[in-house]
DNA sequence: CAAGTGCCTTTATC
DNA sequence: AGATAAAGGCACT
């Protein structure tokens, strides 16, 4: 199936989108994007303005890619000064992605004090040894395993897994989450207040975790997760904005105290509004690029 | 209550 | 080769 964009209304960029660190399961080989999504395989490219897909159907590649999001809007919006500017230009066309809330949690769960390639592996271990098989043009893919299947899976045989210190906070939110004590899919009916606080329960969910399921798969676009490279990125260009005082110490630590969390945050939404989480993505995305050409 | 401190597995990368 | 840093959380002061 294809889809044709129109590049005035409805500009999007797939790699920088698959590529930006914020999902983790897609591969590409050649031209092709593959990744599993509500089950089955799916494959994407991109051809200038054509979107071309297999597997998926136009509705869940609309949602899935937010391609309804108005993005020359959204981007006009965040684009308050030269400096994120300039992030949004090199990485034009990156949107944010909806994932599902269930498989978001677990990443991000595995994501802390983590990096971007060992949380890859971590999470295709758990998919190898608790997902199924799909097997799709050669190539093997697994599933994401289900609540269930990671509450029953024992602490000893996620272990084998990878995922050290997480390995119980896995396994006890998957829990939680099998016996819909906490019903994910419907924290996104909530108002951002209310949805972390319940996200706040699940062990191995602090600030940051809970802030990137609210923004990449519960739809609250306001959510603004401040991990370290957003830190220095904000400490850096925006530091008018802070006490003189704190940002030194703020930026010597490596984690940071629910005090200095929840200061980064405040200013980012009053300053970013309605669409922070975008501003977060490029911000984060540039950090990043910049670090590893410099 | 808020704020500060130290520890938590494992490994990619330097 | 050995240290460092990594999309932080949490228990304890």
């Amino acid at each position: 199936m294809k889809i044709t964009l129109d590049p005035t209304v409805t500009p999007f960029n797939l790699d920088y989108t698959l590529q930006c660190g914020q999902v983790f399961r897609w591969q590409k080989h050649d031209e092709w994007w593959y990744g599993v999504v509500t089950e089955k395989m799916t494959k994407i490219r991109q051809m200038d303005n054509i979107l071309e897909f297999e597997g998926a159907n136009d509705d869940f590649v609309k949602k899935y890619f937010r391609l309804n999001d108005p993005l020359p809007l959204i981007t006009s919006k965040i684009g308050k000064d030269d400096y994120i500017k300039s992030a949004i230009q090199a990485f034009a066309g990156l949107r944010l992605i909806r994932q599902d809330p269930w498989e978001c949690l677990i990443s991000y769960i595995c994501a802390t004090f983590n990096n971007i390639p060992r949380i890859k592996k971590m999470i295709n271990n758990l998919a190898r040894q608790f997902g199924n098989k799909l097997n799709f043009e050669g190539h093997t893919f697994y599933t994401f395993p289900s609540p269930k299947n990671l509450a029953n899976a024992g602490l000893k045989t996620l272990s084998t897994c990878k995922l050290g210190f997480r390995a119980e906070k896995v396994l006890e939110t998957a829990k939680i989450i099998d016996a819909k004590t906490i019903r994910l899919a419907e924290l996104g009916k909530l108002d951002y207040e209310n949805a972390k606080k319940e996200l706040l329960k699940l062990p191995g969910v602090g600030d940051k975790v809970a802030d990137c399921v609210l923004l990449f798969s519960l739809n609250k676009l306001e959510a603004f997760p401040v991990d370290v490279w957003i830190k220095k990125s904000i400490l850096k260009h925006y530091v008018a904005y802070f006490a003189k005082s704190s940002v030194h110490k703020t930026l010597e630590k490596k984690s940071l105290t629910h005090g200095e969390y929840k200061r980064i945050s405040t200013f980012t939404k009053e300053y970013w509004g309605e669409y922070a989480g975008y501003a977060q993505q490029y911000l984060y995305h540039y950090e990043r690029s910049i670090c590893k050409t410099a």
